[in-house]
DNA sequence: CGAACCCTTGATACGCTTCAACAAGAGTGG
DNA sequence: CCACTCTTGTTGAAGCGTATCAAGGGTTCG
């Protein structure tokens, strides 16, 4: 997909709003009306419920630059779902009004938008289906090699970007089962831990190790 | 939204190519290149995975009318899942190209695509939702407030149209799991069930039984 | 009538959670 | 600077939820 031009990225910029979130900020909130699309344009932010009086249970969380919901908008609803800022993040909010009249103005714009929400029900749907039919060892291992953006093959090193308890939560487990499986494959010889780095020493067994 | 005018039906009439496709026949193959919206006119498909011999592993089902795969098409890569006819059906296909034709001739078709995408969207959330946070009984209880179209309270009676195997499939557990299940809520008096046909005993109590 | 499905039921096994305790670091205040 | 607390990750023991395996009964269909 082409760079964005000059003028479409005058008229974005003119369109969006920008704003600071200090780190454990609300972002979004499950019952506000949602007339923006959303996104994280840097720093990270976690996406979840945050029950009334329970601390904040996450789902998943998004890196910027990323889309955080670019499709509440459209359905005339609330957002759904909560988000706070992980840590000092920049969020940036882009009126539906505004993204009809850009599509209209920039036909690419269009394709630019269709391609993102195509893109979230792709993630999505990778997500449910991980969550249906694959054990605890096999989604974090394939989250390790997403994480990593491995290679084919080899060897990988990543450093964990969030706490060991998010990561579980966003692989519905519990923070002690994270903790016993990376043990586990330790002891396989696949990985090697130390606090947070953690080095994949054999993509190719890991890899087959998450296949279904 | 406003129903479709008649010139839209036209164009779109023009655009569509309809097929109909025999009980448990494919319908769309992982592998395949996605050039078309698909979607199911009427009837039953089945949407999962079909490993080389395995049987079919379902994972969720769309009943028409509805879309069935309204995404993939515009990543320009393939489908990613398998789907097969439950029941005979209608499917529709729909070439991208016909669509980025039809959107820019009718604003309208714009908001009612961009409605269907986000509406795909908040579905799988809420599916990953339920899988990462509610037990098989929770999410058997949500399908059955769900699949008989629940009032708010009182009683309703609903017929399964698919096997329970399937159901239990798109669960996330096994058959077995699902009878025991079925039976405790019985035991329970909240619900009564004979072969296909299940009554709603109290919805309130299963509605509460349902949530987080 | 047998064969092929489907659902159900029971016994057993396993994966993961829960609960509890502890070690290691980070921040805070005397 | 040390004691104190708070938070995080780790480890172990016990228990729950669901899967697996095996068997039996009910239908439908040839």
């Amino acid at each position: 997909m082409p760079p964005l031009a000059r003028d479409e990225l005058e008229a974005l910029n003119a369109a969006v709003k920008l704003r600071q979130v200090a780190a454990g900020a609300p972002v979004l909130s499950r019952q506000q009306h949602a007339e923006d699309l959303v996104a994280v344009v840097d720093g990270l932010v976690g996406l979840g419920l945050a029950p009334d009086d329970a601390p904040f249970h996450l789902e998943r969380s998004v890196r910027g630059p990323r889309w955080l919901d670019i499709s509440s908008a459209w359905l005339g609803g609330d957002y759904g779902q909560d988000a706070r800022a992980v840590g000092e993040s920049l969020v940036l909010d882009l009126p539906v009004r505004a993204v009809r009249q850009l599509v209209s103005q920039f036909p690419d714009m269009l394709d630019r938008l269709l391609f993102a929400m195509a893109h979230t029900v792709h993630s999505l749907n990778g997500i449910t289906h991980d969550l249906m039919h694959k054990d605890a060892e096999k989604r974090l291992v394939a989250w390790l090699l997403h994480a990593s953006g491995a290679s084919t093959s080899g060897s990988e090193s990543l450093v964990l970007k969030e706490r060991k308890r998010d990561i579980a939560a966003q692989l519905a487990i519990t923070p002690e089962t994270l903790s016993r499986l990376m043990r586990q494959l330790t002891l396989k010889g696949l990985i090697e831990v130390q606090g947070y780095r953690i080095e994949l020493l054999d993509v190719a067994a890991l890899r087959s190790l998450s296949a279904d």
